[in-house]
DNA sequence: ACCTGAACACCGTTCAAGT
DNA sequence: ACCTGAACACCGTTCAAGT
């Protein structure tokens, strides 16, 4: 305590010198989070904790967790639209989009969970929409049924992503679905017992549901009104 | 306070006499708790106080919280599978089999929200599964290509319905996607301008899609494999 | 205007202690 | 075997107080 030691100054930095706090900042730290812990990692303690605050400070930037998580959303989709790459005929180009679309929400644990709970208004989403409705009405779908069409094919495809994920976490700490199936009574549930192997299977499954999609909204009548 | 009246002995059974702890009295509550007030109300916590007792009682019955939330869901769709009610031809039975499920998961909120965080695998899924397998047989579709069909429509309807109450509850609240599409810049995003009618209208689109899943899966070719 | 610590009202889960 | 209260480690959100 007498020592001169006592009075040395003690930098308050122990990291790269805090970053003012900021709405891109805390979107930034949140997507990290979610990045490394997934959706568990997405609160506004932790998101605060990474910024060496308190979590009412971030209240000054964002309304409350849904609104961040909104933002978290819209920021990690930024780069699925790339308005270069045009190659091949517009169901081509619509696959791809759709894919990378996907990839991007099996990138990140808890990424297609969150586009589960937000709706997709920010402007990367809409960025997304606008560019399928583009490629739907050059396939000369019409109107309509191509503002239809692209609910149905996002749905699908962020709704398909989700459940990879579920699976994912739920088969890594159990062995649930295989396991129930294979102990299924063949007596009880024969189409089951019958069909499991396809019921599992995995690969393929995306490109096949998307040319299901588009097969039947090319073929089908547009809907009444 | 001195009178006779302090004397008398009064009754613990505030009501209906506490019915004994069991697995069963568990989801039920539960169930009652999700009908009343949706995902919030599904906690364990929760669950305990409607029963009379701490959280830690229940894990005697149940494992986890996710357990719960299975039982829970499994237990609500428990009326989707009706034996009797066969008329029309498969394809109408399908779309009333799926039109109920849909309703099913409803007319609860959080129920789809639910379905979509739970592998559903339940007596009752599984059920729904070996009837929608043995509809689509009947209807002369391949055996590897019926069972990925049932995922997909089953998929379709869960995210279908999460996405409608996740609507109901965002818009009590706010205004969000009507006014967000009708305040839309119609230079960045012309299409979803011109559209902004057709993406927000709601009735007959689950016939629709139920339609448009039918006519793509009747007429495309099945996987590879 | 921005930041903060403390408080409030919640969570799931574990555990030692009771019956 | 079943039940319990208390504790632990978390939540989102609010608010009075500081700068």
């Amino acid at each position: 305590m007498g020592t001169k030691e006592t009075r040395e100054i003690v930098s308050r930095r122990a990291r790269p010198a805090k970053a003012p706090l900021s709405k891109d900042a805390i979107v930034s730290a949140a997507l990290d989070l979610l990045t490394r812990e997934g959706l568990p990692g997405l609160s506004l303690r932790k998101v605060a904790g990474a910024l060496d605050t308190g979590a009412a400070s971030l209240y000054v930037y964002v309304a409350n967790l849904g609104e961040l998580q909104a933002l978290v959303f819209d920021h990690a989709i930024a780069d699925v639209v790339q308005p270069d790459r045009q190659t091949g005929d517009w169901r081509r180009r619509l696959k791809d989009v759709l894919g990378v679309y996907f990839s991007t929400l099996r990138a990140r644990p808890g990424l297609a969970q969150l586009a589960m709970t937000t709706l997709p208004v920010g402007p990367n989403a809409l960025r997304l929409t606008e560019l399928l409705l583009d490629l739907l009405l050059e396939g000369g779908m019409q109107e309509s049924t191509a503002a239809w069409a692209v609910d149905l094919l996002m749905l699908y495809v962020t709704a398909f992503a989700a459940e990879q994920g579920l699976r994912e976490n739920l088969e890594t700490s159990l062995g649930r679905a295989d396991r129930v199936m294979r102990e299924l009574s063949p007596s009880d549930y024969p189409h089951i017992h019958a069909l499991r192997e396809s019921l599992l299977s995995g690969p393929g499954r995306f490109e096949w549901a998307l040319d299901v999609l588009l097969t039947g909204l090319l073929e089908h009548a547009p809907p009444p009104g």
